[in-house]
DNA sequence: TTCCGTATATTCGCTGACGAGTATACGGGG
DNA sequence: CCCCGTATACTCGTCAGCGAATATACGGAA
């Protein structure tokens, strides 16, 4: 582990506060999760959830209860979160509301690799998701409009809230940087670099290559 | 892998994009990426190095060259990329650029589970948020300020003028949010949510637990 | 000359992640 | 009453990720 959780997987939280609610069997976790459509939001791979659920058990966060067999079907463990879990839980949280980590989305990485593109290529990919970035941002509206019409609580939209302002930030970015680049305004921060040189840095490689 | 891509690591991309600038033996690869800093945007663990470097080469995206010796050095292979490689690192950073792509920010997840903190802690760690936020943008500033004397040209630091300004734009959010709690606006939404019902559940946690 | 701190260069082993597979049960249609 | 598609419930094997250990070499100080 040497993480900073005792068990680190996301999927881990959101078992924790399942069971903070109420009582449950893994199987159950797994469809109320879907229904809750956690997913859009939390990184949750079903295929972890029994090795997680057994490595909380062994933490001590939660422990299994009742084994309830319902007609024929296969004995179901309904497990509990125990004191330690709930604090666990509520401190996890804490850390993640109070605290921004730094996390490393492909983008940025991209960016940091773009004199890699020779610059038109550069500049029609990013028109491309700046128009992508449009079509999410529509998606979102459309469902918050739904969610509203339903009566569902703000409460319970914040996260999507949240994304849809970070897409709307890049939005704004990437047509700032279109602009710049188009306009070769690169080129006044003096010194060697400027779409020129970023241009011919790549035309030169035609021909003298591996 | 099933992945997108053949090699998923983003070392890989960080890989092929210094051997598209020139040969070099690995440990080489480490220093430099290490003395350009990429670490800052490209999430890279030098430990998944060399199994990157060997699946890269079986992948034909890479060649082993010269095996040379410096000294009483041991004896360095230096990597070459193949014109595979290229195309790989072309539309690898092509498809990053133009794609958005669904990540998972720890936040968005605190953000979805925030009804398993009573509201005013919920606050106060958004406050602390807010501050700790404001202290990054400011190590940005400070480090862009550096640059932009020693004539560091500004494509350079789009990466991190990209990361400054969602940052910023997370604390506008945040702040918006803080306020809207205090001022219980959620209420507003009518139906059973709002802060009132979100601090009773809490207060009626304590006593009847698990 | 000898020491040792730092740089060089790489290997290894554990463990978590998770897709894909398995197996049984229910229930509705024919 | 039988069939089969879908839901229920879980297991397993593989593999990438990566921290930490290892080992040797260099070069400056004493």
């Amino acid at each position: 582990m040497s993480d900073r959780r005792p068990v680190s997987n996301p999927l881990a939280l959101a078992v924790l506060s399942l069971l903070y609610e109420r009582p449950m069997h893994p199987y159950e976790m797994a469809t109320t999760l879907r229904e809750r459509e956690k997913a859009e939001s939390i990184k949750l791979r079903f295929g972890s959830l029994y090795s997680v659920i057994d490595r909380l058990e062994q933490e001590g966060l939660i422990r299994a209860g009742e084994r309830i067999r319902e007609g024929k079907r296969p004995e179901r463990t309904v497990y509990h979160i125990t004191e330690a879990g709930s604090v666990e839980m509520r401190d996890w949280l804490r850390e993640l509301v109070s605290t921004p980590v730094k996390e490393y989305p492909q983008f940025e990485a991209a960016l940091s690799l773009l004199p890699g593109l020779p610059p038109d290529e550069a500049i029609e990919m990013l028109e491309l998701r700046g128009e992508l970035l449009d079509g999410m941002i529509e998606q979102i509206d459309a469902r918050h409009e739904q969610a509203a019409n339903y009566g569902i609580p703000a409460l319970f939209m914040i996260e999507s809230d949240y994304r849809k302002r970070m897409l709307e930030c890049e939005r704004v970015w990437i047509r700032q940087l279109i602009e710049q680049m188009v306009e070769e305004s690169w080129a006044d921060i003096e010194l060697l670099e400027g779409i020129p040189t970023w241009r011919q840095m790549h035309a030169e490689r035609n021909g003298g290559d591996e």
